[in-house]
DNA sequence: GAGTTTGAAACT
DNA sequence: CAGTTTCAAACTC
């Protein structure tokens, strides 16, 4: 088997005890008794609910995923990102390799049910308090069984004690120590991003119905010298933790019974939980199957970038940005890549410590009437009349709003310029969100305007013509400006406007 | 492919 | 927070 035939990933098709949701239900929580009183028999996939344990004040609930009678329904699907490396800062699980079903799965795989998870979400965000709309909770399970460690610690949850076993039948890898941290994003419509530290042949085949995933590394990019391979992946995971835990990305607890488990602080978690917008979504494609065992090949779709000075570690860089690694890129000096993973995780560190948002993406859940949301900061042009790809808007293709600061702008509806531009661009079709309409003529408006007669003013002076024609430019704008307020209050108001 | 333009990110 | 510098992508020739 060649290097690339180990880049492949074999899954197999079933596991007696599937993947975890760790539920956790406080006497404090009305969210989680109105969930068990109308039954977690709703929740797809999992029919059975267990009382494990109580202590204090706590009960934890483990709900046991019944495949066989119960398979989850084919809408589920997960997705992949490479971001959590920067939560967990692990080398990578490209690393893992056929034939090695203890080998040490030492990244994550963020696998997100896209499925009807409300049920999940609201189960697993029962157990804080804080009013966060994203949850994180990370432990190691074999059984599903978190539960509540403190209460001064909303999130924090731990294992029971008796899922350390390890297996003694390799066969039976299933069994296997299984980290999960689970991302729950209350405002995504329920959605649950799982990340599962250990190998993806732990995933139930029937969760493997549309399975997407990000870029695939290099895996001599990739590998890391110092990892450890070792059957139950335990080392592994502590030193990750450790790593994480010098970055202050990530918390490391234990508990009284020993057993150590991970705790993402929420921001992270929203970072993740973005992090796996459809926008960094790739195909993964599927090559065959073998008795058992899905073989598939990661494609990569990401834009190599061609940083020089940035060692790729600030936000000028794509990939950092996008929370890639580097891989095949045309960079010189690179330390995005798990090579430095200490400078690469100071990087980080420093970035979301100039903006807890830098990670985030810049182009914001859509709204209403808006086809493909709008651009969360803005953009600034002043000279491209936001109608080339300098513009962040217009490369995302949709129109500025008043968010905005530009300068001349031109990428709105109906706009002259944009309209020829339309015609070259292909897809352009498919979004048609509309520019915030201006009910009145705020503070706002005027100064938008001004700028975009200044800027028509110093294009008359650009192109040397003379004060006469650079006067008409100049109220051949103001006349556009005025359509443009207009059609917009008009708009607004319901009312028809006929030029 | 080299040089220029542009605007976001980083810095002061 | 504003102004300036740095940077890499987009663009032009």
């Amino acid at each position: 088997m060649n290097e690339l035939e180990d880049q492949e990933y074999s899954y197999k098709r079933d596991i007696s005890e599937g993947s975890l949701v760790p539920l956790h239900h406080t006497h404090e929580s009305p969210r989680m008794a109105n969930l068990i009183s109308h039954g977690m028999h709703s929740v797809p996939g999992y029919s059975r609910m267990e009382e494990s344990l109580r202590e204090d004040d706590y009960t934890t609930y483990r709900i046991l995923p019944q495949l066989t009678c119960d398979p989850l329904p084919p809408v589920a699907h997960f997705s992949s990102a490479s971001y959590p490396e920067y939560l967990l800062a692990q080398s990578s699980h490209y690393q893992h390799v056929l034939g090695q079903p203890y080998s040490s799965w030492p990244s994550q795989e963020a696998f997100h049910y896209g499925m009807s998870s409300g049920e999940i979400c609201r189960a697993v965000t029962s157990i804080s308090s804080d009013g966060a709309d994203v949850y994180s909770l990370e432990g190691y399970s074999t059984h599903q069984g978190f539960r509540h460690h403190d209460r001064n610690q909303p999130h924090a949850l731990l294992v029971s004690p008796h899922d350390q076993k390890l297996p003694d039948d390799t066969s039976n890898i299933c069994q296997m120590l299984q980290p999960v941290q689970v991302v729950c994003d209350v405002t995504g419509g329920g959605q649950v991003v799982m990340l599962n530290h250990c190998g993806p042949d732990q995933i139930p085949h029937s969760l493997m119905t549309d399975l997407n995933t990000v870029s695939l590394p290099n895996p001599s990019e990739q590998s890391c010298p110092t990892e450890d391979h070792s059957p139950t992946g335990k080392a592994s995971d502590a030193g990750h933790s450790e790593k994480f835990a010098s970055t202050g990305l990530l918390q490391t607890h234990k508990t009284s019974a020993g057993v150590t488990f991970n705790l993402a602080p929420g921001p992270y978690a929203s970072q993740l939980h973005q992090a796996l917008c459809p926008t960094q979504i790739v195909e993964l494609e599927e090559e065959g199957q073998t008795k058992g065992r899905r073989r598939v090949k990661w494609e990569k779709s990401k834009r190599p970038c061609n940083c020089t000075k940035s060692q790729c570690l600030k936000l000028y860089c794509e990939c950092f940005a996008n929370g890639d690694v580097c891989n095949n890129c045309k960079c010189l000096n690179c330390y995005n890549n798990t090579e430095h993973n200490l400078e690469r995780s100071q990087a980080i560190k420093a970035c979301l410590d100039r903006n807890p948002g830098a990670f985030r993406p810049k182009i914001g859940s859509r709204k209403q009437g808006n086809v493909k949301g709008c651009h969360t900061k803005g953009c600034n042009c002043k000279r491209s009349g936001c109608l080339k790809n300098y513009c962040e808007c217009y490369e995302a293709k949709i129109m500025c709003t008043s968010t905005c600061k530009c300068v001349g702008c031109r990428n709105y509806e109906e706009s002259p310029s944009k309209k020829s531009s339309e015609r070259d661009r292909p897809d352009f079709s498919i979004y048609y969100p509309t520019r915030s309409p201006l009910v009145c003529i705020t503070p706002d408006v005027v100064e938008a305007t001004c700028g975009c007669l200044l800027a028509q003013a110093e294009e008359a002076e650009k192109e040397g013509n003379t004060s006469a024609h650079a006067e008409r430019m100049i109220l051949e704008e103001f006349g556009q400006c005025l359509t443009q307020i207009v059609r917009s209050i008009f708009k607004s108001t319901s009312v028809q406007f006929n030029e």
